[in-house]
DNA sequence: ACCTGAACACCGTTCAAGT
DNA sequence: ACCTGAACACCGTTCAAGT
């Protein structure tokens, strides 16, 4: 028993050594350039050991996916805890997404090739259900705040849609803008000069319009965006401006 | 002169032709199996004649993104142009990027890779600029109504967003929706059943939120949406209904 | 029992050889 | 001048042969 448990530890440990390798060659030659080869070599062992751990390539991407997923959760676990109004931990999570995506441009890229049916139908059962309750956690962080919002009597919802649906679909506007803003298509010819400011913009008026409060015109919600990159977070925008990469 | 017209026609069909049999396999085998050397067989020239019309595989696949842009902007015009008010022509065109995605998906899927800024980059300069403007016509199309109802005086737009920037939101929340609601992602598990009608109810909100006359309560929207369902766009709902691939 | 790496099928791309 | 398809490098995946 001891001596088989002692043998799972090594083999999730070098499960981790593979995702490490993976991850690392994602940052040197990009998604492209990122084949069992070569993870195979980076990790020192031969390509049938990785296929042990991962049933097939795409299977190796979710598991990259689902780490992605659990450091988003912390970025927005933080942001949901801090203690502010529902409508700034709100402000506080979409900050935090835009950071995300700053931070780890490639892996955001990865988690957008595994929001492909044809790709994640590939991946194993047990990837695929751990993706899941990974977004899943996300998700219902983000929710939470919103039902806050709700008990507090700050948001009152229009007859007709809940608290998963809105945030679904604050979801699709965050998620739909940094897909586009990373498409490399010239925005700024189109007049959309700054795709964060307008989408924060954007974002406090459609939050006015659904009446939450308090609402932008009685509170400063710029001095909370401050507040969030002065203090809260610092030390990872910080990274952002050593290494622009 | 008259001997190189005709040949420049020869060639323009044969492009033609191979974009053809390159739309009729993505039906058929799907992207993964979409190949150079199926692409060839099929249009029964040789791999190399293919490459003279296309500098790589990506430059074929944004071929197809640029008919698919076209056909989108077909759909935009004829929604746009609709005798209705403008908040109607708005919730026309959702509609028919709607109709569009459900009519071809494995066209809207080949849209959401050439989003990727390392698939654009190797596209043929030619290619991309024809994307970049068929883009900007679909853009266009939108901003036009947008800008239709300030001059109406049906909308006030908020201070510090232009008609560009709200358009531009706009699509990222429906292109976000749509980019998850092809995921394969399990939303129905996390309390939204059904995205098409939960978006369609949000947009009311956020555009009765930015008070865009008429608001929702002083007009029956739904009844222009029976009204796109049963006239305007009844013969592409058939074919939906008739084909359901 | 576990790991290896040669072998296989396939793919994107090129280019010398044909007509 | 234009087209062809063999050839090349690479990739994902498998599995017989090793230890």
């Amino acid at each position: 028993m001891n001596i088989a448990s002692r043998k799972q530890r090594e083999i999730a440990a070098r499960e981790e050594l593979i995702l490490d390798c993976a991850a690392r060659l994602l940052g040197e030659v990009g998604h492209q350039g990122l084949s069992m080869d070569r993870v195979a070599e980076a990790a020192e062992y031969s390509k049938g050991t990785i296929y042990q751990h991962f049933d097939c390539k795409e299977d190796l991407l979710a598991g990259l996916c689902l780490r992605s997923s659990r450091d988003l959760y912390e970025l927005f676990s933080r942001a949901a805890g801090l203690p502010l109004s529902p409508r700034e931990r709100l402000l506080a999570i979409a900050f935090a997404y835009g950071l995300f995506i700053r931070l780890h441009p490639l892996e955001f890229a990865n988690m957008q090739t595994l929001k492909s049916a044809t790709v994640r139908e590939k991946t194993s059962e047990a990837n695929r259900c751990a993706m899941q309750s990974a977004e899943a956690q996300v998700l219902n962080t983000v929710t939470q705040v919103v039902r806050d919002a709700v008990s507090d009597g700050d948001l009152v919802l229009p007859p007709g849609i809940t608290c998963e649906e809105l945030v679904f679909c604050l979801w699709a506007t965050h998620y739909g803008a940094a897909s586009l803003a990373s498409s490399g298509i010239p925005f700024a010819d189109y007049g959309v000069g700054n795709i964060a400011d307008t989408l924060r913009k954007y974002m406090d008026d459609v939050l006015d319009g659904f009446n939450w409060r308090p609402t932008s015109d009685k509170f400063d919600y710029a001095a909370t965006q401050r507040h969030l990159e002065e203090h809260v977070f610092h030390a990872e925008l910080r990274r952002l401006d050593t290494a622009p990469s």
